[in-house]
RNA sequence: CGGGGUGUGGCGCAGUUGGCUAGCGCGCGUCGUUUGGGACGAUGAGGCCGGAGGUUCGAGUCCUCUCACCCCGACCA
């Protein structure tokens, strides 16, 4: 690996071996592509790092589509401070609740005992509420859109490779209206924003839905998700996006003097998604020999190899070759066997790899081989740039295609309890109109691991349950 | 905090009822042969066997204490 593809750094959390046993699920080839580094030099190490080359440029990519859309639905960027006070976290009864177990506390600053313990954010709602305390007067200031790019911290006891890590980066968006309603609607336009995402960047197709209560946001009226099946057929939680009610506004007072002079509560709701989604990308579409990045989002997108016997002349001809195409490239002529080549790009995941070699030369053409199929063609110099545009688009298609037909095939009617858990155990997600009460609900989760990942918009009630990750 | 395990080159491990100079694989360095799918040969560097104390002619191995890490459970999903 060179040392400008390691552009990815992030904290995962407590041991390594932690982070590798708990990511068994994770393909197979993951070690070979992703470095679990030990976080302490010295002494026993309390943390780890997951390097992942060209991570940095993969996240980078997800969040240039995402923000352009969240400028788009009009919400403005902004940083909040990290550490929360402790006695602002603790102002809504629940989402404390929910949070406290986890949270990383800062009690010693400055050389000296903190009065005021810091909590290094969970989530922001409480800091970002607070402020919306003090901008919110009146109707003339709704509604507040804003959104901050951030880390946060949340200590779970068992960390998983990029799906659940000690911190991890994410966006957050958090709104303020003046009716319940408009909060709603637009608690569910964030949640399609996602799901456009990740349908047709990502090429993860999804099912969207609405949390039970026991899965919902802790402090959240509802809580709206979107749910892809990754290949072993269990389900991911991939983003969410929650009506908060005004179950904060009154925790925090935001209120406003409405038009007729009344002083009501803000509805509001905040919605996220995370670097959670590059596991998701991870075991949506990686196959055996590893990565399988969409075109879309592939930091490189081309790679171009010699074989044969690599001569000068061959150099000169695929660092043309290399020049003339458009798509992000990068050219390998180091006088190694080629299939070392090849296995290093697939397992990075490079959507294409041109090979050109003495022979290729001779007869004017190269060969361009797809990282997904594995599919070989013999194409004229003349017409690479032109082809390597089409398959590259091609490639997209067949990716979400893909996820779109696991999907499809992976949902299975059930009309009873026994038959949803057979089929959740063989790897599939049961969509069941029977009722599940909460009662229902924790003894599936105990007795089979299985959970109501959500109840599909649209659908009349039906719920959908599988194992998840 | 309960129950169970593990500490030996960078990584992964072996090392028997105590025994002679502590090994193997991967990785790394050098040289050569190779190069159309993860090559091969030669050679080299790299270790107070987690720590302390004890038993013994002799401890990686046995005993005591200690430290650290990991797994399962509780959190999260």
């Amino acid at each position: 690996m060179k040392a400008n593809e390691f552009n990815y750094l992030l904290r995962a959390t407590a041991g390594k071996k932690t982070i590798t046993e708990r990511s068994k699920d994770f393909p197979k080839w993951y070690q070979d592509v992703i470095e679990v580094a030990d976080l302490a030099e010295h002494g026993p190490s309390k943390g780890s790092m997951i390097i992942m080359p060209y991570g940095y440029a993969i996240w980078e990519a997800i969040k240039s589509e995402l923000d352009a859309r969240i400028s788009e639905a009009g919400v403005a960027n902004m940083y909040f401070p990290m550490f929360i006070p402790e006695g602002l976290l603790t102002k809504e009864k629940n989402h404390i609740e929910g949070f406290s177990p986890e949270v990383a506390v800062v009690t010693h600053a400055g050389g000296k005992e903190l009065e005021e313990k810091l909590v290094v954010r969970p989530t922001s709602e409480t800091i970002i509420y607070d402020s919306f305390n003090r901008w919110i007067q009146s109707y003339r200031d709704l509604p507040l859109l804003i959104n901050q790019w951030a880390n946060v911290v949340r200590w779970e006891m068992r960390p998983r490779m990029f799906l659940r890590t000690t911190e991890f980066l994410w966006q957050e968006g958090h709104t303020a209206h003046a009716t319940e309603k408009e909060a709603d609607d637009f608690a569910k336009a964030m949640l399609a924003v996602y799901k456009e995402i990740a349908q047709d960047i990502l090429a993860i197709s999804v099912i969207d839905g609405e949390k039970s209560e026991s899965e919902r946001f802790a402090g959240a009226s509802r809580t709206y998700t979107i749910e892809p099946m990754m290949q072993d057929g269990k389900a991911l939680q991939f983003a969410t996006s929650h009506n908060l009610g005004d179950n904060f506004a009154k925790a925090f007072d935001v209120n406003y003097s409405a038009e007729d002079g009344s002083i009501k509560p803000v509805w509001q709701t905040s919605w996220g998604l995370s670097t959670r989604s590059i596991g998701g990308l991870i075991m949506s579409h990686s196959d055996d020999k590893g990565l399988v990045l969409p075109p879309k989002i592939a930091p490189l997108k081309v790679v171009i190899t010699t074989v044969g016997a690599s001569d000068d002349k061959v150099k000169k001809a695929a660092q043309e070759l290399s020049d003339s195409i458009e798509e992000t490239t990068l050219m390998d002529d180091r006088d190694i066997s080629p299939g070392e080549k090849f296995y290093a790009y697939e397992k990075r995941g490079v959507p294409l790899r041109i090979e050109i070699g003495p022979r290729d030369i001779e007869a004017g053409q190269v060969v361009i081989v797809s990282r997904d199929n594995g599919e070989k063609q013999s194409v004229a110099l003349s017409d690479v740039a032109k082809t390597v545009t089409q398959e590259l688009e091609a490639m997209q298609k067949r990716l979400y295609t893909q996820s779109q037909e696991r999907l499809k095939n992976g949902v299975v009617d059930c009309k009873t309890e026994a038959e949803a858990v057979a089929a959740v155990e063989k790897g599939k997600f049961a969509r069941v109109d029977f009722k599940i009460d909460s009662k229902k609900e924790a003894q599936l989760k105990k007795n089979h691991a299985i959970t109501v990942r959500c109840y599909p918009f649209g659908q009349d009630g039906k719920a959908i349950l599988a194992k998840a990750y």
